[in-house]
DNA sequence: CTGAAAGCGCTTACAG
DNA sequence: CTGAAAGCGCTTACAG
């Protein structure tokens, strides 16, 4: 722990604090043999620079706090990654905090990232009724932005994607097979926005095309595998069965998928199954799953490198960024060939 | 940014900083009637801790660095979440970095976590030859503590299991199979140690029961489904093909599975495919994936017991825990009926 | 190009 | 129980 400071290495080499700082921070203030003197005695005694102080004395920080729903589910695997690559590059550290869909939670993380001066905030979404909180980490000057979700209108910033539409074209999709009980396994919908888009966009579809909306085909849970799969095994006990399923998670969906089999349902001739997020597993289940794509990976890295510019700036205004999902075809939805 | 700080808040509660700052962190020492007066000041302008600086003046770091190979492949995601989860409990921020198994970037990331004077490091794993630097960490007096693999004899502390044995395990039950000729897909075991273990694991069980070593059935590629299923179409394209494939890591085993569906093979009546990991998929997968599991959440609540630990007691001395695993037979492998 | 000095926002012996 | 003061390890105007 006794580490070296920059005091020790002025002594050493002679010259002023000052001159070690510039050194290491400034090098175009120093004259190249100063500063190859004081790095060559920074190097021989092992000092290492002190991040935390920096930061205080410079009155800025460099680390961004982000907050996912979970590291279990992985398709915020990516955006992270890519926040994280980003981040690194430009030099700044990351700070994660799972809010496990808690409004608590992700309260107290929130709080956390404020008393650890955080440069920025990236959210991963969050839950309804935060925010007010997060109005505050606003007005406190400290840059948001919240990704996954698209969020017109408001004072905060975001790059996602339109989860209404995303839902509504893979309902449309399934409508256009000719499935007319359509089941819907979704998310905390009643707890996350960007969830309840999904579920509006699925029955505003089902009404567009003059298909009662059944409140016993939706089943709302926890994305996981396991929800899934027991969602679709109560979904499949029904008396009168939808004839495809749309799940609003690959975690969901593919939970579903390994009910079908349980069941011993081929999918899918017997039942279609349809995902939302096109996780990695989903090209590599059988059968490879038709879902919807959403660019992970683009909206982390465009989250972090217009956060970042915020930082750089001082100040941002609210943008908003919408990218575009696409609906991937693959094998686990067919025409419905019945009545 | 210009936040309220502890100064300001004493000068309107008419009270010392330092009695500010004991109001907040040692409630004892301070009149009731004092305290509430001063938490009442914060609580009307919106004080926040500064953590940074009192950390600093402190001289004591409350965030704990934590390294994984990638947050891609979902198997580190739990250990990472135990980790938050006990960290955040006692008050500590974790930061993240991902070393893509490369040996340049673990070491920036080892650099920055000691420029953030982390009161520890947990090292996912670590590439070969890192070693060196990571007692630089240890001799700098900073807590590590490595998770993933067991590191008997070393000065590292370690809390992770027996990648030898349990490969070797998976490698006997496959032979108990009266399988012969079996593939193996495994990671980068050339960087990292535990990884090689297992290879070292699969190779000793052939051994013992005789059958020889073929460098043909074994590939070595990046734990990601796409790499899984090349592999397994490049085995399968064999002239005299495997009959067994032991894939030491899920992500490679699904991949498989799905090349296996794809080459018309059935699973496992044409070929068994064994994992390694046991991630949430392998259960969902069809046919539900034999594999080894692998404690990762444990693995992770302990390391950030015994880590905090260690950082409360001023020192560590290398422990070493390592625990079981369990081989999971699901539906993946079958008996082998050939000649 | 270099140095002396003030300051970042806390904590903690030391006195009282 | 409370306060004045020194200090944590840096950065950055301000002078020279």
């Amino acid at each position: 722990m006794s580490k070296i400071t920059m005091q020790e290495i002025a002594r050493l080499a002679g010259v002023s604090l000052a001159t070690v700082s510039r050194s290491l921070k400034n090098p175009n203030l120093v004259t190249p043999k100063t500063r190859l003197q004081v790095l060559r005695m920074m190097e021989e005694n092992n000092y290492v620079y002190n991040a935390a102080a920096g930061d205080l004395s410079r009155r800025k920080s460099s680390v961004i706090g982000v907050t996912i729903p979970t590291t279990r589910n992985p398709i915020f695997a990516s955006s992270t990654l890519a926040i994280q690559e980003l981040a690194q590059e430009k030099g700044f550290s990351i700070i994660l905090g799972n809010t496990k869909y808690d409004n608590a939670i992700e309260q107290q993380i929130l709080q956390n990232f404020q008393e650890r001066r955080v440069a920025g905030v990236i959210l991963t979404g969050f839950t309804l009724h935060q925010e007010a909180f997060i109005k505050n980490l606003i007005r406190a000057g400290i840059p948001c932005l919240v990704i996954w979700e698209k969020l017109n209108g408001t004072p905060l910033s975001s790059v996602g994607f339109d989860n209404f539409k995303a839902a509504y074209a893979m309902t449309e999709y399934l409508i256009s097979l000719r499935h007319r009980r359509i089941g819907l396994i979704i998310g905390p919908f009643s707890k996350v926005g960007r969830v309840k888009k999904r579920f509006d966009g699925y029955r505003s579809a089902l009404e567009d095309h003059n298909i009662d909306y059944d409140s016993d085909l939706v089943i709302e849970n926890e994305p996981v595998l396991y929800d899934g799969k027991e969602a679709m095994t109560r979904l499949m006990s029904l008396p009168h069965r939808p004839t495809a399923i749309f799940a609003a998670s690959d975690m969901l969906a593919i939970g579903a998928l390994s009910a079908a089999w349980e069941l011993g349902l081929k999918v899918p001739q017997d039942v279609s199954i349809a995902g939302f997020d096109d996780i990695d597993f989903a090209a590599f289940c059988y059968p490879p799953l038709t879902t919807v794509r959403v660019p992970s990976y683009e909206i982390g890295r465009l989250a972090a490198k217009y956060l970042i510019e915020a930082i750089e700036q001082g100040s941002m205004r609210a943008r908003h960024y919408c990218l575009e999902t696409d609906l991937i075809i693959r094998s686990s939805c067919c025409e419905f060939s019945g009545e």
